[in-house]
DNA sequence: ACCTGAACACCGTTCAAGT
DNA sequence: ACCTGAACACCGTTCAAGT
């Protein structure tokens, strides 16, 4: 028999509720969740969710912010600009990886965020004491999130399918690439790693040829080389 | 009034709808495509559309279908491993970049399509043709596949949000990299030529290093370099 | 202040019935 | 063969009502 009113202690909180939508997502995948499943897995009723989220959407934002929290982004503070950069992409892809299903969720622009604008500035920050121009480092950050966002995204989606074997005679440079399905997940971080590590030594090459120098010498832009 | 039963010539077919669907998702977003409101559009029912397509999910497949088409996999033909590399990673961005809003759709998982396999076979190919191991093929083009997914997720998904001015000040690094939000596109198509144009100068270095000579030479695996 | 019951306006999908 | 009408089992969300 279902209590009526307002109970002698609150049966729910904000962190309740999303952490067990969390739980949910984990289990039974995005599409799965819905306010009155959640509802019932809490022991209430769906219309009691909107006394502490006022959407749908607002959960789903909260459980992206809680799942962001993990991103490292202290590499910056200690170690030179490559250490950071990779300590940061890794920590963001491993907080992906940890929750697969909701990687449409945090994908979708937390440009917003409160904490992914602190980690952006962060970032920014870090780089263009190293001696980066700002706008490469700007370009720099986006890089590197559109790495870890699209090796989440391809990765995890909806993983491999389950006919592959069809393939295979048809398509014979596949019979190599995609050898074990069981591999797969093997393969995506490999070829995160070596994504990661190819794009992080294309920098190197620019850095000296752009950003060196200015970390000591004020730079003269446009003076020097000027018209065309 | 309606036409009752069997009109005289079919209303629909599976590429009117497909089509329509497009137009609708591209005009109000993927959200907003109910099946009820795509017979609408095409002055019929719902319950008719079942008569092309098993399911809705189906008809987002053959929209994910018709928008890989454009991607070019014909510049490793003539053209040395990186030029075949960026006319393939450019289209496959202009594919997605003309369609923002079915980005979450082209996403996730078209390892099971034909096209894409045949693509993904093509890329291996000429990869291995010019000398990479098998083993770094599969690497790069997974690589090369989040770059672009990463950046159409991440640009496209939901832009930039209206209220970015109250971060600015808050952020002082941020207001340098977010300086203008209408250069927002300007700034994403720059940062991932910047990201691919950086990757692939990091392959050239991995190249060298492990490619080199076994196209001329057969490899010989494990036999010279014994043990460990 | 916090939850319930019931409703509103939607969904995707099925299926007998019409021509 | 191709579309309709009506239904089924769901959605997200609102709101007066209860304690």
């Amino acid at each position: 028999m279902p209590q009526l009113g307002r109970p002698r202690q609150p049966l729910l909180s904000r962190e309740r509720i999303r952490d067990t939508a969390l739980e949910l997502i984990d289990a039974h995948g995005l599409e799965d969740l819905s306010m009155r499943r959640l509802a019932s897995q809490l022991g209430v009723q769906a219309a009691s969710l909107y006394g502490h989220y006022p959407t749908k959407d607002a959960l789903l934002d909260a459980i992206a912010d809680k799942i962001m929290e993990s991103v490292d982004v202290s590499g910056f503070a200690s170690a030179d600009w490559r250490s950071g950069l990779l300590t940061w992409a890794r920590s963001y892809r491993a907080a992906l990886a940890a929750h697969p299903n909701t990687v449409p969720i945090v994908a979708s622009g937390p440009v917003h965020r409160d904490l992914s604008l602190r980690r952006a500035d962060a970032v920014h920050g870090a780089l263009v004491g190293a001696g980066w121009p700002p706008r490469h480092a700007t370009m720099i950050g986006a890089s590197v999130k559109y790495l870890v966002v699209g090796a989440a995204a391809t990765s995890f989606a909806r993983g491999f399918v389950d006919d592959i074997q069809v393939y295979l005679d048809r398509y014979p440079n596949l019979v190599q690439a995609h050898r074990l399905r069981e591999h797969a997940e093997q393969i995506d971080g490999e070829s995160f790693e070596f994504a990661l590590t190819a794009l992080v030594s294309g920098l190197a090459l620019v850095y000296d040829a752009v950003a060196v120098g200015r970390v000591q010498a004020s730079p003269t832009r446009g003076s020097t080389t000027s018209g065309r």
